[in-house]
DNA sequence: AGATTATGTCAGCGTTGTTGACTTAATTTT
DNA sequence: AAAATTAAGTCAACAACGCTGACATAATCT
């Protein structure tokens, strides 16, 4: 039974019923949406943005990352990246090492500067998802790990598993 | 023990010892970047962008929102909300109509065509979130939710909690 | 020697966000 | 009834961050 209306507009709401897991649908916008506003701030003071965070979180994870293992994991483009990579390397967060295999890759390495700023980004992010694992039982943590690799494309799996674990 | 080079740069990755709950950070990365990226492909045949999913969306899901309200959901300035619906009126995605109670209010509504599309963004979404699920015991659902809502600022539950459960 | 590869750069463009200022119409307050 | 406030729309300017296409350089591979 649907409310249709003289001039065609529709009244009802759009639920469950009519697509499945709605609620996880907007429940994933709006926690992605706070998860990244705290970090945000912090950047905005630097006049930097998501983009600078992205780059400098993964040259952390994986020190000596090439540019165009970079651009493989952000899926963007290298004028794009250029852009942001150069401002990181201008404020001394980043530093280029030519490759000693190949000399025509550039290594990215963080500077101990650039390392502390991808800690105080992290910081508000690890905070929120510690508060939000603390509500659960401690075995629920798999159960949320497993469900986000499993919202990952298969194929992005093997850039995940790369990172480093824990040294 | 630190790996320091002679000009400063960090060899050693960030992992777990420095910042907790790394995995689950970079996790929710790739998984809210594979998720909107379905949509995304469909919106592009469409001329439109995320900007204007998550419009349809929320109109869909609370049809009668009025502008305030929806800027309000969104956190986006009345100037960035006004382009995107401005098209999707053009479009017939999407009318306005006075409001009954207060005529300065216009009240949103999705017309047919607004509908359908708003279904047919929701269908991959729906689909990659039920395959994740299945993964999972039935009852691991109610941990996802309780996750994700946890994630979200407290002062945003009671937009979430406002919008239509299922009828 | 010639082709390919990794990176960098130039020029231009589109989407989506921002701020500030102003208008119009309707409602509320005094 | 006049004045203040509110909801919405609009104009102009701007910034961040994506994109494409084209081209340059150096190093490596065939």
């Amino acid at each position: 039974m649907k409310s249709y209306t003289p001039d065609g507009h529709i009244e009802t709401a759009l639920t469950e019923q009519h697509a499945k897991e709605l609620d996880i649908i907007e429940l994933f916008f709006f926690a992605y949406r706070d998860f990244t506003a705290d970090p945000d701030m912090i950047l905005e003071k630097l006049t930097f943005g998501r983009a600078h965070h992205r780059v400098l979180y993964f040259v952390n994870r994986k020190p000596g990352m090439t540019v165009a293992e970079l651009l493989e994991v952000l899926k963007i483009t290298k004028q794009s990246l250029a852009r942001v990579l150069k401002q990181l390397i201008d404020t001394g967060h980043i530093v280029q090492i030519q490759g000693p295999r190949d000399r025509r890759q550039r290594e990215l390495y963080p500077t101990h500067q650039g390392r502390a700023l991808a800690l105080e980004l992290a910081a508000p992010q690890s905070r929120r998802i510690a508060n939000a694992l603390e509500q659960l039982d401690p075995s629920d943590r798999a159960v949320i790990e497993h469900f986000l690799k499993a919202m990952v494309n298969p194929a992005q799996w093997q850039q995940i598993d790369s990172l480093p674990k824990s040294g």
